[in-house]
DNA sequence: TGACTATATGAACAATTATTCATATAATAT
DNA sequence: ATATTATATGAATAATTGTTCATATAGTCA
């Protein structure tokens, strides 16, 4: 773990805003949320989001540009899972905080 | 800790978002960087961030609305602190993210 | 009281962004 | 080959938001 006393460089703090623009946004919170419990097809993350083919497909275009999902093609599929644990953690981290307060 | 099965109600959802947004901000970041060593005072944290007076107020604002940052006020100073030790917390994962990709 | 310093805030403008609509691409099945 | 299904994407629109500018509020000090 980085030490904190060290303040983030000007680009890095970019950075990390960067990353949580992509976390503040509930539409793409669903999407993530919908991938907890395994990956899925887009038309599966559609019903379970309740949103429009379009929105969901440019969103996932989103989320993979930064890394928080992994894409993988089956048959005429595109498969999307999370990325890696550490979204996981993160989401638990905000949804802990929203509690609380 | 909450029990990530269970996938938070769309208010929740809608808070989580909110609260990310709140952090996703390059300006909002650097300002909560400046108070990681202790409380200080606008004029403080305006030099620190290199930004207009008007633009840190507001920002303080927001900051404040969302009790990520506590307000005292001594003389005429606005003395500002974290408003706890989550926000440290929060600022560190995601730091450690984007250091790992 | 009046001048000064510190902070807050409303309005306007510019920039960013999420969604929709229309359409493109690509794999599958008949 | 053609139709069908699944996904992607460009353009346009609408909404949100960060900054600036001007000004207001409020405490301090002479």
């Amino acid at each position: 773990m980085a030490n904190l006393n060290n303040v983030p460089s000007k680009e890095n703090i970019l950075n990390m805003s960067k990353l949580l623009k992509v976390f503040a946004d509930d539409t793409r919170l669903k999407i993530l949320y919908s991938l907890l419990d395994g990956e899925k097809c887009v038309s599966q993350i559609q019903r379970k989001v309740e949103m429009s083919q379009s929105a969901v497909s440019h969103q996932l275009s989103v989320l993979r540009s930064s890394n928080l999902v992994r894409r993988v093609k089956r048959a005429n599929l595109a498969i999307y899972c999370l990325a890696d644990d550490h979204i996981k953690t993160i989401l638990q981290m905000v949804y802990d905080h929203i509690l609380e307060v």
